[in-house]
DNA sequence: GTAGATATACTCGGATAAGACGTGTCCGAGTATCCCTGG
DNA sequence: CCAGGGATACTCGGACACGTCTTATCCGAGTATATCTAC
């Protein structure tokens, strides 16, 4: 079980949009700069963030993405199920119907309880991460690095 | 993210080897065809139980796999990261490191806050899988379905 | 009848291919800006 | 001087290859059993 690269990205960038503020537009390009990433991959992965409605986009010069929402209602769970998709990590494939013993049972009339219990692990996993707003990360940064916010701020200024 | 098709199939093997016993090995071959499933691969997941001492392999005639452990000590988690491997799903990569700022406001020096937060998702996550045995599951299916551990057991005494 | 050696058949285990998904890249469509021209 | 039109340059967005991991398979090494033989 492997998450994808791209969700540490766009956790990174998101955090960066909401340091420069709804205000101003940044192009992909600049963004993936920053960290010296691949444009047109992180490019990719904006996309998904428009689509889930995290960031807006706009075209031509001056263009580029901004943060939809406020950092205080975009939590974390929404930006790792815009990357990963919303489907679940473990996949209950109804396995225990193929047992030869299943139709003398009727094993199939209760739901499968090993999928349950997977399931509940998930659940806690994404009550986590829905609890953590991208203002919640932004004011732990804070406490540890002001000089950061104003520092990002600037350099995305900066050209 | 996804996870590995081959944690459901060990966790319901593991199951079916709590309801036969550890007095009676069972063969892959046997486990497989209880599901319909592709022996040689499933016998591939199997060594993976063995090598973290969650089931015990013997060679030879009246041979196969059985439990290394009571159920009671065996939790959901010691099965998926078996199969999974010990690795975490969110890997941080420093990224924040690549930052234009970073040797400026010496970020480097605080943890990344990003990770700080998808890793304490994921352990409530794992948590939640090491507080649920494999016995605990028994309970479950034995209260909804209490025929299936004699037909089960039956099952695989036949032939 | 019993014990030992041997042949046998069955088991696991690691080495070896095929397929799916994540990763990475490119170029075309669209748009706001800026400039130029005409009134 | 001002307004309108057009060219321009910059942006995103979806279509197109590559690499890596999961999935799937096979065959050889090892072992407990059962048989056969000799005592």
């Amino acid at each position: 079980m492997r998450m994808s690269e791209g969700v540490e990205w766009a956790l990174h960038t998101c955090l960066n949009l909401a340091w420069v503020g709804p205000e101003k537009a940044v192009p992909a390009a600049r963004l993936a700069a920053f960290y010296d990433l691949p444009p047109a991959y992180l490019s990719k992965q904006l996309q998904a963030l428009v689509q889930a409605e995290i960031a807006s986009s706009s075209s031509g010069p001056k263009g580029g993405f901004r943060l939809a929402r406020e950092p205080e209602i975009i939590t974390l769970m929404d930006i790792v199920t815009a990357i990963e998709g919303p489907e679940r990590a473990f996949r209950c494939s109804e396995i225990r119907r193929r047992a030869p013993q299943s139709l003398a049972t009727q094993g199939f009339l209760h739901p499968c309880h090993v999928d349950w219990a997977m399931r509940e692990a998930e659940l806690a996993w994404r009550r986590e991460l829905a609890a953590k707003s991208l203002a919640d990360v932004q004011r732990t940064v804070l406490r540890s690095s002001p000089g950061i916010p104003e520092h990002t701020r600037r350099w995305f200024s900066e050209h």
